[in-house]
RNA sequence: CGGGGUGUAGCGCAGCCUGGUAGCGCACCUGCUUUGGGAGCAGGGGGUCGGUGGUUCGAAUCCACUCACCCCGACCA
């Protein structure tokens, strides 16, 4: 992509309504653009970073057996009354009405439509166990959106859903979507920690939300010191020794219960970017999600709901990822594998060598952002610091005279003199 | 929902108190000189001053209402 036809709206100024660092590097970088409280519009480059958060998400909730499928966001009020949950829900439900008066809501979350949708299909216990996800938008009313799309009304959340015969195959289901959380964030760069949760609204009495560790978090987490020693085997997770350490939110924490040692004890701020919840037969028995067993007895179905805030994680990411002079993407989320600078867009040889650099890197599969724009080499830098590409490939009249490129990474600022070979095979080495 | 605050060009702001031709910096356009970490000079374009109503010869400025947005609190993924 060149960036003279890309649309990149950078800003030099922080604006003054954002407040935390991933807000304010979002807008600078030209990610996101507000367009009512809690409500935004992604532009291209923040697009293409939740893009690529999505597919990480969608790769491993497939690789752990679960099944993607895509609800509506308007769902039924009748729906909701099935499980009592419409009552319940209070103010954060937004309610909609259409033309010929009936009731309509903007889905916060999905377990009564999903539970609909297996009631009528899964009759036989030999049908189970099943799980089922989408990637879909929420909407809740807030009574306070804020930081950005960290928490805004409108969000897209991947939630899962598993079915179950039994409380052993139900926390088997959940143990496996604790692991798979655990691999997902780190694909990301992301160090998550699992705390026990209060399950809230949702009900049930098994439940971890997933929190990456940054000042600005808006939960506070107490854990063990443990967690921060350890070293995660992601691909074979002991989940039952991680699920015994000590970490909880806040609400749960007991100053005078607490097993760990004060010396062993911390407490932080974390960004939660995952819950999970066993809830059992909530839904189940309130709407009837029951199938025949063995024996020809009725088999209320245990369910269980898994979380991933989307739309926040891009923002998780840049606060635990960024310096002063602007955000780090880690290669996996990256919007570009790496900006091409021209540094002299005035200089025929230059020009013509960074296109041909730049078809090499397109070739090579290698996506780029050519910066082509008649700009001065100072505010191309900044921009390519601010927008956080994991590589820098900058060509100027200096490398064109030793036919030398320099490669500088992002992260740490390592500069290196390398050939267009070495280049293209690092890049896609 | 309570409390506090802000709406003036794409962004950041001044002007309002004390009514009299709407300004500054950045960004944008043109030209020249520049070019290795957000250039200089010259010229230029862009604003129903959030909206409605009122007071007045005259309103960005005063008054009323209203909308939007920000911050703090309770609440929440």
């Amino acid at each position: 992509m060149r960036l003279s036809e890309f649309v990149l709206p950078t800003l030099k100024e922080t604006p003054a309504e954002a407040q935390i660092v991933s807000h304010q590097l979002m807008l600078r970088a030209g990610m996101i653009r507000q367009e009512s409280v809690g409500i935004y519009s992604w532009l291209p480059l923040g697009l293409r970073v939740m893009k690529n958060v999505e597919a990480i998400i969608r790769e491993e909730q497939n690789l752990a057996g679960a099944q993607e499928i895509l609800m509506p966001t308007i769902q039924s009020a009748d729906l909701w009354r099935e499980s009592g949950r419409y009552d319940d829900y209070g103010k954060e439900m937004l309610r909609i009405e259409d033309r010929h008066g009936r009731d309509l809501l903007y889905g916060p979350t999905n377990e009564e439509m999903v539970t609909a949708i297996l009631r009528d299909y899964i009759k036989s216990y030999r049908e189970l166990p099943v799980n089922l996800y989408h990637i879909q938008w929420k909407f809740r009313d807030e009574v306070r959106p804020r930081f950005g799309v960290m928490r805004g009304r409108e969000f897209l959340m991947k939630d899962a859903y598993s079915f179950d015969l039994d409380l052993e195959g139900a926390k088997k289901s959940y143990d496996n979507m604790f692991a798979t959380y655990l691999r997902t964030f780190t694909r990301m760069g992301l160090k998550a920690v699992p705390v026990r949760a209060d399950p809230g609204a949702i009900g049930g009495d098994m439940s971890h939300e997933f929190h990456i560790l940054t000042g600005t978090g808006e939960s506070a987490i107490f854990y063990d010191v443990i967690y921060d020693e350890l070293t995660l085997d992601v691909d074979n997770p002991d989940v039952e020794a991680l699920q015994s350490i000590y970490a909880v939110e806040e609400k749960l924490h007991d100053p005078v219960s607490c097993p760990v040692a004060g010396d062993r004890l911390k407490q932080a701020r974390g960004i939660e970017v995952g819950h999970i919840f066993y809830f059992g037969t909530k839904y189940s028995k309130a709407m009837g999600l029951v199938v025949d067993g063995p024996e020809g007895e009725r088999i209320i179905v245990e369910m269980g709901s898994y979380g991933i805030g989307v739309s926040r994680l891009p923002a998780a990411i840049i606060e635990a990822s960024h310096d002063k002079n602007g955000i780090i993407w880690p290669d996996s989320v990256a919007p570009f594998a790496v900006g091409l600078v021209n540094l002299k867009v005035a200089d025929k040889a230059c020009v013509s060598q960074c296109e041909d650099i730049y078809n090499r890197l397109r070739e090579a599969g290698i996506d780029v952002l050519y910066d082509d724009r008649d700009e001065r080499p100072g505010a191309k830098f900044a921009d390519m610091d601010l927008i956080g590409l994991p590589w820098q490939l900058v060509v100027g009249p200096r490398e064109l005279a030793v036919d030398r490129l320099e490669l500088k990474r992002r992260d740490g600022g390592a500069r290196e003199e390398l050939s267009l070979e070495s280049v293209l095979a690092k890049l896609t080495g």
